[in-house]
DNA sequence: TCTGGGGTCCTAGGACCC
DNA sequence: TCTGGGGTCCTAGGACCC
């Protein structure tokens, strides 16, 4: 059997943990630039903020009805999403980490037990170590484990825990087959058309059919939701195979320059990425573009791929490639609202990088310095060290954070004060 | 006025090989 | 009427997830 365990409302949680006042209070987590909803406690969610609603549009709800408003503080969350998944290691032998607020659980080589007793001990138990709650949703599939944890979060009424263990048949016929895990809107759209409106109807299918409009991934699905396995355990972190830092900004920018240094950022930052993962990148992409919700401006938007001769994680060398794209499609006369760096065909080193003819870098000097830049910026924070081509103040302050949480667990100067002054 | 960020996988079709 | 057979690689686009 497998275990999805999910926390609640995940973002809104965590500000809850370090405000007990909030608890019973509509909240809500906004994304980047405070632009959008991204969490919202169960009193928001009964206000019907939707999800990804943009703010603008429900300011005089958040008013009227005292809504909490925080902006995403994503260390913070991360920091709790380790401590959620750490606590929930040691009730089963293996574990997937499969987003930042879920983990699969595989309870599969462990002596008889009681799976109701032990589903009630891990939310009990998360809850007085952590501080959030988390629902568990048992089953013999993934994609049932995860209809489970959909049952156990959707009855208010119950004790946050649901287990499919036999005859689930029943349960599937009261599931939406747009709840279902890996059907979007495009094959709800497609499924209803054929009148297939329930997960159950979904098993019901034709295989061939299944496999022909929904591929593989839907076959599986279907397998999956009549009790056969298809969707293992990843246990092991897979390396990436794509990074990239992307941003909306709160105000456009115009200039070559201004744009310039907000790709330096990105650039930066991923080569960060691609070092704490060891791997190096053979693709460089950067793009810019304007806002396209704004009917009424002139739009433009484009991007510049460059391959690298020797795949590279060096700062340097990314900055560099983010100069000379921008050289490539930058035009004046338009307010840029987005810009972002992807790096892809990542490389690492245990598969051994194909070395060009051509380079005449010296690897291993870029390699230590780029070691000594990682560990001065781990100590003393984030671009303490950068290249001249970045910004001073960082890529942060082209965005928007008005609510921002301290990090209460992340920085000493920042952590919770109880009774008197220090 | 104001609208997030970061990923993965699959398929079809074209270009090319012998 | 009647047009070989078997393959690889790459890319764009479309779907999905949190």
């Amino acid at each position: 059997m497998v275990a999805l365990v999910d926390v609640n409302n995940f973002y809104v949680s965590c500000e809850r943990v370090f405000c007990p006042a909030l608890h019973g209070q509509p909240v809500i987590v906004l994304s980047n630039n405070d632009g959008c909803v991204v969490s919202r406690s169960d009193e928001a969610k009964a206000l019907q903020i939707g999800m990804g609603q943009p703010v603008f549009e429900i300011r005089e709800l958040i008013r009227k009805n005292r809504v909490h408003v925080f902006s995403s503080n994503y260390a913070l969350y991360g920091d709790m999403s380790a401590r959620v998944m750490n606590t929930l290691r040691q009730f089963a032998p293996s574990l997937e980490v499969y987003s930042v607020d879920e983990s699969f659980l595989d309870f599969s080589g462990m002596q008889r037990f009681d799976l109701a007793a032990h589903a009630l001990n891990i939310r009990k138990t998360v809850w007085r170590w952590v501080g959030v709650p988390v629902c568990v949703g048992v089953g013999p599939t993934k994609v049932l484990a995860k209809v489970a944890n959909h049952l156990a979060k959707k009855d208010k009424a119950g004790n946050g825990i649901c287990l499919l263990e036999n005859n689930w048949e029943n349960a599937l016929k009261t599931l939406d087959v747009s709840d279902v895990w890996g059907i979007g809107r495009q094959y709800t759209r497609l499924l209803h058309q054929y009148g297939i409106r329930t997960a159950y109807d979904l098993t019901q299918a034709n295989d061939a059919w299944v496999r022909k409009h929904l591929s593989v991934v839907g076959l599986r699905i279907k397998k999956e939701l009549e009790g056969e396995a298809c969707i293992h355990l990843e246990t092991d972190v897979p390396n990436k195979k794509n990074v990239g830092t992307t941003r909306t900004f709160r105000q456009p920018l115009s200039t070559q320059n201004e744009l310039g240094e907000a790709l330096a950022d990105f650039a930066a930052r991923c080569g960060e990425k691609l070092r704490k993962q060891q791997s190096s990148a053979t693709m460089f992409t950067a793009y810019i573009q304007t806002n396209h919700l704004a009917a009424g401006e002139q739009q433009y938007s484009r991007s510049f791929t460059l391959t690298f001769h020797t795949p590279t994680n060096s700062t340097l060398q990314l900055v560099n490639a983010a100069k000379f794209a921008l050289q490539k499609i930058f035009r004046s006369g338009y307010r840029y609202k987005r810009a972002g760096v992807l790096l892809g065909e990542l490389v690492h080193p245990c598969a051994g990088g194909q070395m060009s003819l051509f380079d005449n870098l010296d690897h291993a000097k870029h390699t230590r310095l780029m070691a000594a830049l990682d560990s001065v910026n781990a100590r003393f924070g984030r671009n303490t060290v950068r290249t001249a081509a970045q910004s001073l103040g960082g890529s942060a302050r082209l965005t928007q954070q008005n609510r921002l949480s301290p990090g209460y667990t992340t920085k000493w100067k920042e952590a919770l004060r109880v009774g008197g002054s220090a």
